[in-house]
DNA sequence: GATAAAACATGATATAAGTCATATTTAGGA
DNA sequence: TCCTAAATATGACTTATATCATGTTTTATC
């Protein structure tokens, strides 16, 4: 469904969400212990986040990553987006071009619906709404 | 969502189904340029799929693929895992080993219905079932 | 049987995804 | 102002996916 690359950022950003603040920094070497990542992908990953404003970082010393008020209102999907790029999510399902609701493929019909209702559930929730469930107990995050 | 490699199995299958049979069949070297897939990539899917009973071959002269009954019973996901392994379509969205009903992560709950849904309908659907919306008009292949 | 036409099997190459390593820049604190 | 700790930038390496090429086996036809 989505890429390695997406996983992570994923799991980097709920861990965020959750324990960090402007006060309360995360680095790197931290952070890739939590979340059990690579620690030099996971970098590259951060950063291609944090020019993308999903996530916050400072330089140097007491430096870090968190996320701020802005952050916080990303969505899942969006981040999917950066990470993975649009293609797998936008194009049909048999990457056909002329694929249509107007001349749909075979598949098209079958689960379109479906999947976009699943995209939509992607879309609408954000970071913070993901954070919420997760203080509320109403999910977990078993970050192995 | 899939790899090229499902899409020209699936490709090549809807293709046979529609166009070959028993006394029918159809050579790698023209599927390939119907379909629109390099040569050498589709007879090693093909292969596979013969292997797995998705499609028949004979050899020889006047031999080629082609689709019997039985492999008409196939349902899309059988093909999708046949090629892509299972684990694309089985395991949670940010692979953790530990999500489940009882201890979702944050995006179970979010996308499960609408992706069990979606996951169902392709586990349903058999090739003899595309190849008739195909026939009926319900459905189109526009192969490129 | 000999020939040729097809699938089958295997392996080599190319490209993309994932991982690792190192040097550079920035900023806090002595 | 200098040192050090952090992110940042860049590039090399590895593995998996996708692509190509070549030889082997089977079988219909003459």
């Amino acid at each position: 469904m989505f890429t390695n690359s997406s996983k992570y950022a994923l799991k980097a950003v709920l861990y965020l969400a959750l324990h960090s603040d402007e006060n309360k920094k995360i680095m790197v070497k931290d952070l890739c212990e939590r979340i059990n990542v690579p620690k030099a992908y996971l970098s590259k990953l951060l950063q291609d986040l944090a020019r993308h404003e999903v996530v916050s970082s400072s330089k140097g010393p007491k430096g870090g990553f968190y996320l701020n008020e802005q952050n916080l209102t990303m969505s899942v999907l969006d981040i999917v987006h950066i990470i993975d790029g649009r293609k797998k999510t936008e194009s049909c399902l048999l990457s056909l071009e002329d694929c249509s609701r107007h001349k749909p493929c075979p598949l098209h019909n079958l689960v379109s619906s479906s999947r976009n209702e699943m995209l939509n559930s992607l879309k609408d929730k954000t970071v913070k709404d993901l954070s919420l469930d997760l203080k509320h107990k109403k999910a977990f995050l078993p970050l192995a």
